[in-house]
DNA sequence: AATCATGTCAACCGCAGTGCG
DNA sequence: CCGCACTGCGGTTGACATGAT
């Protein structure tokens, strides 16, 4: 399976890889090792690019790779991953035994993805299918002290459609503002799937009572604040400081990846 | 048996990041 | 500082395989 192949302009051979050039790709690998991709192709005899010959490398010819039918557990895991990582292919491969980047990239599209969508989990957010916000976001002028009065707006930080980073985001805050800083901590934040939903009312307004999860913390991203309401008392609010929260998210980011 | 839809997977393309002169 | 070359990444494409009708 694969490509017809053919010449381009340059001609450079491009389409399918042979048994012959793989064999010569390996050949020269295995005898001078890694080095410059874009002059390895000639001095392989290769009719080929150099961004070729390290797709073909990295994806197929490389020792160790593992190929074919991912398991259960390799499922799970990419589902996990993806869920903390987005569409960040590479970095998911990295936490993965000898699968490619690609490897997962097609199999999420081919399969999980539908798979989720099927189950009624957005594949993206990794939530529930429901008309609703995950990030949730507001104006200062529109704010109350009290959530359960609070108006809110999808038009401030985030957009009305919650991306994976912004989810990400999301649970560093809580992690963030629960003033509970370990890693540890922060790690099963991460992990957690269940993370704070909010359901939009007749208004446009959001609700606060229709979240999953009922230990989960009701967080609001002000203007210069992050607030996070106690589930245990909805009058009661921590803030933090945005400055705060990129910093330490950006601390967990680089310790994690 | 033929046709169509869907799945699989290798490979390409374009863009962003990085390093170097 | 700037421009160029190179590398790495994510999105997309294309061809074959397989299953359903």
């Amino acid at each position: 399976m694969g490509r017809k192949t053919w010449f381009d302009d340059d001609g450079m051979k491009k389409g399918e890889w042979t048994a012959e050039e793989d064999q010569k790709l390996v050949a020269y690998i295995n005898e001078h090792g890694l080095c410059d991709w874009r002059s390895l192709p000639e001095r392989a005899g290769l009719q080929r690019g150099g961004k070729s010959c390290r797709l073909r490398w990295l994806n197929y010819l490389r020792p160790g790779i593992r190929r074919g039918k991912f398991t259960p557990q390799e499922e799970e895991a990419i589902i996990k991953l993806h869920a903390v990582l987005g569409n960040r292919w590479a970095a998911i491969a990295k936490k993965m035994e000898n699968r490619t980047d690609n490897d997962i990239k097609n199999h999420w599209n081919s399969c999980l993805k539908k798979r989720l969508s099927k189950n009624g989990i957005d594949p993206m957010t990794h939530e529930p299918i429901i008309n609703n916000l995950t990030v949730t976001t507001t104006n200062e002028e529109e704010c109350g002290s009290s959530p359960t009065n609070t108006s809110l707006t999808t038009e401030s930080h985030f957009s009305s459609s919650p991306s994976g980073s912004a989810c990400l985001l999301n649970k560093l805050a809580a992690g963030i503002a629960s003033r509970q800083h370990d890693l540890d901590r922060i790690k099963n934040i991460l992990l957690d799937r269940k993370i704070t939903i909010n359901d939009q009312d007749e208004e446009g307004g959001l609700r606060r009572d229709q979240k999953i999860g009922e230990e989960d913390d009701f967080l609001i991203w002000d203007d210069g604040e992050v607030r996070r309401y106690m589930d245990t008392d909805p009058m009661e609010y921590e803030t933090t400081p945005y400055d705060s929260v990129l910093y330490e998210s950006t601390q967990i980011l680089d310790y994690l990846f």
